[in-house]
DNA sequence: CCCATGTCAGTATCACTGAAATAA
DNA sequence: CTTATTTCAGTGGTACTGACATGG
């Protein structure tokens, strides 16, 4: 392993780069042990923690939400049905919609939060100040905005 | 549209882990049109970028540089090599080594930065004191931290 | 007829596991 | 023989595009 193992002398947006991969990876990583683990990925959990707080939303408001296209949210959707965990139904007052609501199973499954992100997130925003929290969650924005300006207007959505 | 737009009344982490999702989503749906407009995504172009700054890395090197897995890389590798933006030669010193060097080619790519993640987050790092980046850079770095500690020792590599 | 909602088919990258080939 | 490096086969989730069925 001759290799530098840290990014010194990087230019400071390529370092920058690299640290939010580091960090998209693990997600990426834990996402996939939770559903080894407990049967839910990292989007399907957090799609039942909204649909908790929220619950009977049609299928697009929670894809805007959770900023995603409504063709990804029909696969997520459909393997949290299979699984039980929600259930669907049609919406009385508009038979296009679907409404949607967390089952006791899919309660009984977002209590557990050991092995999260979640809890991986919490544990970080409970060390921060409140200046620094502000200032993090200031640059995710940022961040999504400036991304969002990159983006052709046809894929911003 | 009835949903609500914002994530107001949500639990802090929640509400910081939907906003670390939304820049997840928008790094991959802008580097899926970096693909389509200048032939490579975003972790093709790191790792010529990377590549670039530390010339003829093999293969482990730059694996543990980007915090993947070797058998990932092999395919990123391979799509870069398959448009010839690098080329891959046997290390004389050791048979088992392939040395990566980024072809002419590969370096005009890297030199159009319009459009990249890399220059989005540029753009942020600008506008920011540099408290403020020491800040979101130890936030990203303790955020690596926290998820590692809810990985597995098995996985976390 | 037109628009909105949602699903479906097809495609691609990424990321892994586990096994194999090759070389040190 | 053991270890290190890399590739390969197979799997799965995410995320899109574009087309489509259905309902308002």
């Amino acid at each position: 392993m001759r290799a530098p193992t840290s990014a010194v002398g990087l230019p400071e947006a390529l370092t920058f780069l690299q640290g939010l991969w580091a960090v998209v990876h693990r997600m990426e990583r834990l996402s996939k042990q939770m559903a080894a683990a407990g049967g839910v990925t990292g989007p399907q959990r957090l799609t039942l923690r909204l649909l908790e707080l929220f619950p009977t939303m049609s299928a697009s408001e929670l894809a805007a939400l959770l900023h995603l296209h409504p063709s990804t949210l029909t696969g997520i959707l459909q393997r949290l049905e299979s699984q039980q965990l929600i259930v669907r139904s049609a919406d009385p007052a508009d038979g296009r919609r679907s409404l949607l609501r967390v089952t006791a199973r899919g309660s009984r499954l977002t209590k557990r939060t050991s092995g999260t992100l979640e809890s991986a997130v919490r544990a970080v925003l409970d060390g921060l100040s409140s200046s620094q929290r502000e200032t993090t969650y200031a640059v995710l924005g940022q961040l999504a905005t400036a991304l969002d300006r990159e983006l052709q207007p046809s894929m911003r959505r």
